[in-house]
DNA sequence: TGATTGACCAACT
DNA sequence: CAGTTGGCCAATC
């Protein structure tokens, strides 16, 4: 069916994030749909525990790689543990090196439909 | 049906 | 540099 959610969209591509590496709401955004609003990727990474696919929902945060999203999780520093246990250094609710992990969807996908 | 709300962003002051 | 503003648009009330 080509008329997937927009939920499902963002899922789709947050899942292709590959392992150590993070992007941003916006560059979703940007990627699923020029005019497209980043705040419903954060409505989507909200409501990503919904989806019967496990989605790395840690590897999003905001366009400075803070991790906004960070209370969402069960624990407060449960996002910050999942991106550590990836390699990924945080200090001060903030990504390290954020520019050179970050990982553009449009750099690297070309969205099937 | 209309108003409000966001895990956001860019432009502006 | 910090704070404000408008835009974005699906979900929720």
């Amino acid at each position: 069916m080509h008329d997937q959610n927009f939920f499902e969209k963002v899922w789709w591509v947050a899942g292709q994030i590959p392992y150590g590496r993070v992007t941003s709401y916006g560059a979703i955004a940007s990627f699923l749909s020029a005019g497209s609003a980043a705040r419903m990727v954060g409505w989507a990474m909200n409501a990503s525990h919904t989806s019967r696919i496990q989605i790395p929902a840690h590897r999003v945060v905001n366009r400075s790689g803070m991790l906004t999203g960070k209370h969402h999780f069960g624990h407060p520093d449960l996002m910050q543990q999942l991106l550590e246990n990836e390699g990924i250094s945080v200090v001060n609710d903030r990504i390290v090196d954020f520019k050179r992990l970050f990982w553009n969807p449009a750099d690297h996908l070309v969205f099937p439909f």
